[in-house]
DNA sequence: TAGATTGTTAATCGATTAACAATC
DNA sequence: TAGATTGTTAATCGATTAACAATC
């Protein structure tokens, strides 16, 4: 199990975590590099090595115990002890994150939503509470949140990003269509929908392009 | 303006648009790759080395003309003629993407929504409508629809990308947290929320420990 | 044992950055 | 002109892939 992972590599993790988790469970479950890769596309010397950086329960002739393998990447993720984050603004993107279950399973617990509109305050989203943003700045100083998730519109996401990290938020994921400037030291991840459309869009143009 | 582009730079020119799209507009808004890539986080070379692939305004001294520069990228990525796309999961993510109306400016239209979900069929999200699933294979066919949008559940997904194949779908733009495989030919697109949470989950942890 | 498979070191490939010439 | 800025060619850096030794 080495040390050093690239970030191609580390965004990879999830994508085996997300299979491997589909598989039968049961204690002698194992699997390949080469069949891993196969039914996700990489190469298996790739997988080989992306696998080597977590984990070295790898058997010769054998291949990858399911189980120990999927501990090993969940605890190199650190999806084994949960981060509490909180969301800001909970309109039509805001609640469907707020739905969606599966960020327990890669480590994340959202615990609570804010937003300004005081109609939404008070209602709940898949049991999550929607708050009033004044209280925002109070909830995350008292609980020591560290993650910032916003979902705002793009105009009100800077001024929300500043607040959060008055309020001693550590990092910053960000799905408001806008570009957020943020002190040294705060961690900043946009999500960024328009360029996976861009690469998508070019590679449509592309194939017909050549047809 | 060269031929070549490389991936990452690709993913980087929405960002530019999204940007130099927030500028005051003026026939003579300038604004220099130093400038462009303070704001963005970029390298100044960079920058230049990104613009070269799809401008060539740049003039010595003065930088580029931001207007010529928008239109340069809007044409590279093809954001000048809209993209037809359906959208098949009418749940929050579904519902949030269709009343995103940024996609149009992406290039990206929406014409409807389909679920297999009775109640929702007939309803209007944002002024797209949503219908039953049957329907589907029929209008892609018809309008002859490139691009589909999967926001249904995980379980689902695989059954919803096939036959959006068969109807003659081009290209895959897949939200559901599973992996899909697609024949030669296709393109498919991951959207992967898991991956980007796995980079700001790392860099959490890594900036934790060194403090 | 032979064959399949892992894990690592070295080679290749692609993207970024540095250096510098061109130009307004 | 001098200085700022562009655009390109060459050097560096990082990620992927190939080759191969280790092992069950």
């Amino acid at each position: 199990m080495a040390k050093e992972i690239s970030m191609q590599a580390l965004q990879r993790l999830p994508l085996y975590l997300q299979y491997l988790r589909t598989l039968p469970v049961g204690k002698d479950t194992t699997i390949s590099a080469k069949a891993l890769g196969t039914v996700l596309g990489f190469g298996e010397i790739q997988v080989r090595k992306d696998l080597s950086a977590v984990s070295d329960g790898g058997k010769p002739k054998i291949g990858y115990g399911a189980e120990s393998l999927i501990r090993d990447i969940e605890c190199f993720l650190g999806y084994d002890n949960l981060s509490d984050a909180v969301l800001i603004g909970a309109g039509k993107l805001g609640k469907a994150l707020l739905s969606y279950d599966g960020f327990r399973t890669y480590g994340l617990n959202i615990v609570a939503a804010f937003d300004s509109d005081p109609l939404k305050c008070g209602t709940d989203v898949s049991g999550k509470l929607i708050l009033p943003l004044e209280r925002m700045d109070n909830l995350c100083e008292r609980m020591k949140i560290e993650i910032g998730i916003i979902t705002v519109p793009a105009s009100a996401a800077q001024q929300v990003c500043d607040r959060l990290i008055r309020s001693g938020i550590k990092a910053i994921w960000n799905f408001a269509p806008t570009h957020l400037s943020v002190p040294e030291g705060v961690i900043l991840k946009n999500e960024n929908i328009a360029a996976s459309l861009a690469v998508l869009s070019k590679n449509l143009a592309e194939k017909e392009r050549r047809s």
